[in-house]
DNA sequence: TTGTCCATGACAAGCCATTGACAACAATGG
DNA sequence: CCATTGTTGTCAATGGCTTGTCATGGACAA
């Protein structure tokens, strides 16, 4: 075919005319970039679309544009499909009606994954990811949630319960170490894009994160940063396996109004303990000290005369409205 | 002929602006260097213009002239196309909304200023944020060259230089641990970004990065694996302190060509070399070994006879083009 | 002269949309 | 229990548009 369209396409400029079509109701994705964050193949797309009216997604000149609430929906429905349930029924259902298809679901089958289910992640493409190796699938595969759920579900819902799972397959010894690296890397990564994501650029540090000495899990508190800094507050992610002392010191320089503490070891090590009173001791009067994670409820007895203890990521978000986080909402 | 020379185009600007004598917003580079920065061929930097507007680069006597924000603009448009997105979309759209593309992408700035002096790092300044703890500062002052900078350079000539700085001043005793913490966590987490950012979606060639079991310092390894993503590579960072055993194991199932060991430790251990010896006795025959870092030197006898020890950027980077990796380096 | 840049034009791949078909499977009725 | 019918994912053929890359010829500067 000679002669292709090429030359022409408008005559280049245009750059006065109606360029600034931005709002748009973001409608940003291209069927291609669709398949792959939902993981739905393109014909698939095109037939869902064609026969049950699943989502409708926007034309132009190019071809199909799809918004992130379509993203959502589809995302759903491959849950739900995944469930046993049929395209040709779930067409017509409204998201929310989707939604709560998947939550009952979950309680019905009472499967023992129970607990990585509940927003239909993928666990069989995330474990065969895994287990090739695949940080790059693996961070897709997340990814998808990233994009739709806000930043306290990702965390709750899909990151931990990722995490988790891998620890518990390593201590049943159906992976490696090395998976469990692979994973916390990934993670760590993933958190970190965001914490820099949110970061919000003027304000005056506010809450400082850090792990006792001795500590190496650091994705439970780099996830709290990441939450508060979500929430609009100043953050300094000191990062793991830092002494009291250092703690301590760093404070007033930093302007820090809180101490975030993250305590998973569940095992009460004689240095952890110490390390733990130094801080309760020692910590400057006007800054609040909180502790959270899985190792927080143990040592309460320390931590309470003096501080908090997280119990949970509502508990969590309740002190960090108090002091002047604005909670992010939902698309 | 079309317009043959156009001529100077309003000559005033290009020499040394009288006017402000503030690190002027020029800074501008011919096609050929674009190209390179950018890893965008020079047929597609054309193209991209004279069909889409993608960039619109001043012209003067020796041709299109590109400046910081281009640049910026460019390797943004490039991530997208790469993601799957199309050119012919992508063109019209803001560099804030390219950015809000990448879901999580880059995080920053760099609206219109990015350039600023792109030979010195405000080191001033950037003490002075980490004494106060300030790590968004640190992530937007080290982001002001990541807009501009390729990668290579980002990393040998700002990032590694601002650790070992943090590095030697600790040593000095002129900052803390906690400073040095709060530094490698914010690095860390830009690397990180920049990883997830440039990792390509399908990929065979696979390149395993880790540290040996013992060695907790993984920046210069990530920034490692970083540069290889960016490179088009297929990438599995594993992260540091990992028993040489379960390296070995997961080549493998990884399908992985190449292991990539970063040794930092100076000093030899003799837990380090017993591990080393490990891998170089058991790892299969067809992955290559590299090792890299300040004290892969100090191991080179061991390490020679099996793969290869990497003494400086240029060389990784032969190697990285070797097997396959397309970029460029310097000007 | 040589090397770099420019503007054009030309293509071959590749992408997307549409339509129709087909195999695998489930549900239904006899 | 089997045959029929409907559902659904996937594939193929066709046509148009998009996009990376190559080739050509001209203009300069070193």
């Amino acid at each position: 075919m000679g002669h292709g369209g090429v030359g022409r396409v408008r005559g280049g400029r245009e750059g006065c005319g109606p360029v600034s079509k931005t709002p748009e109701t973001s409608a940003r994705y291209p069927i291609r970039v669709v398949s792959k964050l939902t993981g739905i193949g393109i014909d698939t797309l095109r037939a869902w679309e064609r026969r049950y009216g699943a989502v409708t997604p926007v034309r132009d000149d190019r071809g199909r544009m799809y918004t992130d609430a379509d993203i959502s929906r589809l995302r759903l429905l491959r849950g739900a499909v995944e469930h046993g349930h049929s395209i040709g029924r779930l067409a017509g259902l409204t998201d929310t009606d989707l939604r709560r298809l998947g939550a009952t679901a979950d309680a019905n089958t009472a499967s023992a994954v129970a607990s990585t289910q509940r927003t239909s992640l993928d666990t069989a493409a995330l474990t065969a990811a895994l287990q090739k190796y695949d940080a790059t699938a693996i961070d897709q595969q997340i990814s998808r949630f990233a994009a739709v759920l806000p930043p306290l579900e990702l965390l709750r819902d899909v990151l931990m319960p990722v995490l988790a799972q891998v620890g518990d397959e390593w201590h049943r010894g159906a992976t490696r170490i090395a998976h469990e690296h692979l994973m916390s890397s990934t993670l760590r990564n993933i958190l970190g894009s965001f914490l820099r994501l949110y970061a919000p650029p003027d304000v005056s540090t506010r809450l400082l994160f850090a792990t006792l000495a001795g500590e190496r899990h650091e994705i439970g508190t780099l996830g709290a940063a990441m939450l508060a800094a979500s929430s609009g507050l100043g953050v300094a992610y000191l990062g793991p396996d830092l002494p009291a002392g250092e703690i301590v010191e760093s404070m007033e320089p930093a302007g820090a109004r809180v101490l975030v503490l993250g305590l998973t070891t569940t095992s009460a090590g004689k240095t952890r303990e110490r390390e733990l009173r130094t801080i309760v001791r020692d910590l400057p009067k006007h800054v609040e000290l909180w502790a959270g994670g899985r190792g927080a409820e143990r040592h309460a007895a320390l931590v309470s005369p003096r501080g908090l203890v997280l119990r949970d990521y509502s508990a969590y978000q309740r002190e960090l409205a108090r002091i002047g986080g604005r909670v992010a909402s939902h698309p």
